[in-house]
RNA sequence: GUCCCUGUAGCUCAGUAGGAUAGAGCAGCCGCCUCCUAAGCGGCAGGUCGCAGGUUCGACUCCUGCCAGGGACGCCA
């Protein structure tokens, strides 16, 4: 439909440009607003406003001759120049329809497209380190960065999850000695418990099965318990892989799954970290100064320049980060995608500064970052803090178990990355009106029940004689409908290329909202087979959409409540 | 002090690469089940879009300054 009016338009302006009303060299991007108000019909342009200065016209003189100038078509009924120029735009009634045709045609592919052309993209979300479960946090990035990636994958790229953790710095060694002392059987109130020790009871179960010498199996990697309190070493690796374990199992509760783990350990065995460091030298962008090795990253934008190596010798975080980087431009990412907490905000400036000081030809704006603000959840109206798993925070497991995988994902991934969430878990688990996801899934269901009842009184839904009659859904809820059903592919795209999840969510309860009110005011099983079919069809055509919908969320779409 | 994010109805939030009279849900009030699932629908009421300037035919949207909240500013990750 936005296609057909763009191409009359664009004649329009041929023609024009022919009649020495519009300057040849004139170049227009036409613009298609869905409208607002059904006063001003189905489409609109604001071409004319665009148009009237270069053409030396009023406004609304420009629209009179651009719509005296439109080809004929049978898409539209007819067309109106209002407000200071605006050209509007009414859909023939079997013209809106055809949506219907089109989606029942394509099925689970209606809003899927080729615009990522194969093109490669990585996406690196969630990566906790195994030192303890999940939380809310890694909840909002594990939602927002798969909802992401499905985006992605819907409009045609070839998506790589990945999940970068760390299994050997301070914190793991932190994590082997808290493990040890609970082995040991100390608790975080006995004067020799190490210190900034990790308090959460988890830590006595991975201590239990250390010592009954258990065999732990994570995604990437498996390790069988030594037994032996006192080997540190021993007690670490079993712990990473007990943590890795752990957080696998909530991923997989939270149906995510991620194609490549990476572990910071490995570019410092591999030398890509020595590799680095020599490159930046190379380039001239290091100095030594009060025992450590800097880098100025104050030349690529960076406020202050960076330490690269310590004093001790060792690495600041950022190098290895740097190295992580230039790895996955180096397996062919050109476009990568970081999902962080905003906590992390202040890597962004410095990783892509030390990506530029390599010198190895990386754009300057790479990578690209999604950051999300806090979680703060509530029950009761409370702030929740603790639990009593981790210790500390909310796990991301205890949401789940407690108001379950739908609701989770939906309220974790429905909101702008960049405001801060409140996550209520008494309206998350409420099975009322109330609850924004039972919203969308009851409008699936919906159709889903008027089809067993159609099946059971025999009159099963006929195809052919739904395409014959679309221009009997001519009803203003009708309309409405197949307006919002005709913008999912756009949604799709826009939420993409935006990397904004959350406008699947919206577009999601619009369209439910838009279905129930139909549903109210729209008899579907009425005796007049035409129609009766045609109904159900516009049915289908939402139940389709709010399915492929759903699933780029990562959230059923159940037949029944 | 510097940088980033946010500020829209009593509450929680949308607002689609500036467009027409700023939307939805909840909370409040009034209605709708002899009828396809009432986990639903309709109506009423509720706003100087933080404040002040600027750009534009047009600004919630872009620019500048200020105010408020959050976050980051480590030889921690």
């Amino acid at each position: 439909m936005k296609e057909t009016i763009t191409s009359l338009l664009q004649s329009a302006i041929d023609a024009l440009k022919h009649q020495g009303v519009l300057p040849d060299d004139l170049t227009a991007t036409i613009k298609i607003d869905p409208t607002k108000d059904k006063a001003h019909g189905d489409y609109a342009t604001n071409l004319a406003l665009m148009l009237a200065k270069p053409a030396g016209l009023k406004p609304r003189e420009l629209a009179e001759k651009l719509t005296a100038a439109l080809p004929e078509s049978d898409a539209i009924a007819k067309t109106e120049i209002a407000g200071p120029g605006f050209i509007n735009f009414f859909a023939a009634a079997d013209a809106a329809a055809q949506i219907v045709a089109n989606i029942l045609d394509a099925g689970d592919a209606f809003g899927r497209s080729l615009v990522g052309q194969g093109e490669k993209v990585q996406v690196e979300f969630v990566s906790a380190n195994p030192t303890g479960p999940l939380h809310v946090g890694h909840g909002r990035g594990a939602a927002i960065g798969d909802c992401l990636c499905r985006l992605l994958e819907a409009t045609g790229f070839e998506v790589t999850r990945e999940f970068y953790y760390n299994d050997a710095g301070a914190q793991i060694q932190n994590l082997a000695r808290s493990v040890q002392a609970r082995a040991k059987g100390l608790g975080p109130d006995d004067a020799s418990w190490p210190e900034d020790g990790y308090r959460g009871d988890y830590i006595i179960d991975v201590a239990k099965d250390y010592l009954a010498g258990k065999t732990v199996t994570a995604d990437d990697r498996e390790v069988t318990a030594q037994g032996d309190a006192d080997d540190l070493d021993a007690i670490q690796a079993f712990a990473v892989a007990w943590l890795r374990r752990e957080q696998d199992l909530d991923l997989k509760a939270f149906g995510v799954a991620f194609d490549v783990y990476f572990l910071e350990s490995s570019l410092y065995e591999q030398g890509k970290v020595e590799d680095t460091v020599a490159r930046l030298t190379q380039n001239g962008h290091t100095y030594e100064d009060d025992g450590a090795m800097w880098l100025r990253t104050t030349d690529f934008g960076d406020d202050k320049d960076r330490v690269m190596r310590k004093r001790d010798g060792g690495y600041t975080y950022f190098l290895p980060d740097v190295a992580y980087h230039l790895d996955k431009w180096n397996r062919g990412f050109k476009t990568v995608i970081n999902e962080q907490g905003a906590d992390h905000h202040s890597t962004v400036t410095r990783v892509r500064a030390g990506l530029q000081a390599l010198e190895a030809g990386i754009p300057k704006g790479y990578p690209d970052y999604v950051l999300h603000q806090m979680v703060m959840v509530t029950r009761s109206g409370v702030e929740v803090k603790l639990s009593k798993r981790a210790g500390s925070y909310v796990t991301l497991r205890d949401l789940i178990d407690e108001v379950g995988r739908d609701a989770t994902r939906f309220f974790l991934a429905a909101r702008r990355a960049d405001s801060q969430l409140t996550f209520d878990i008494d309206l998350a688990r409420s099975q009322s009106n109330d609850n924004p996801v039972y919203y969308v899934q009851y409008a699936h269901a919906r159709v889903c029940s008027m089809l067993r009842k159609a099946e059971a009184e025999s009159r099963a839904f006929d195809y052919t004689q739904a395409l014959a009659n679309l221009a009997s859904l001519d009803s203003d809820q009708e309309k409405a409908v197949l307006n919002r059903l005709a913008r999912y592919p756009e949604v799709v795209e826009q939420a993409a290329r935006s990397r904004e999840p959350q406008q699947v969510a919206q577009y999601l309860l619009d369209l439910a909202g838009d279905f129930h009110t139909c549903y109210n005011a729209v008899k579907v099983m009425v005796d007049d087979d035409a129609l009766r079919n045609v109904r159900l069809a516009l049915g289908i055509a939402t139940r389709q959409v709010l399915r492929n919908g759903l699933d780029l969320m990562g959230v059923s779409a159940p037949e029944e409540m």
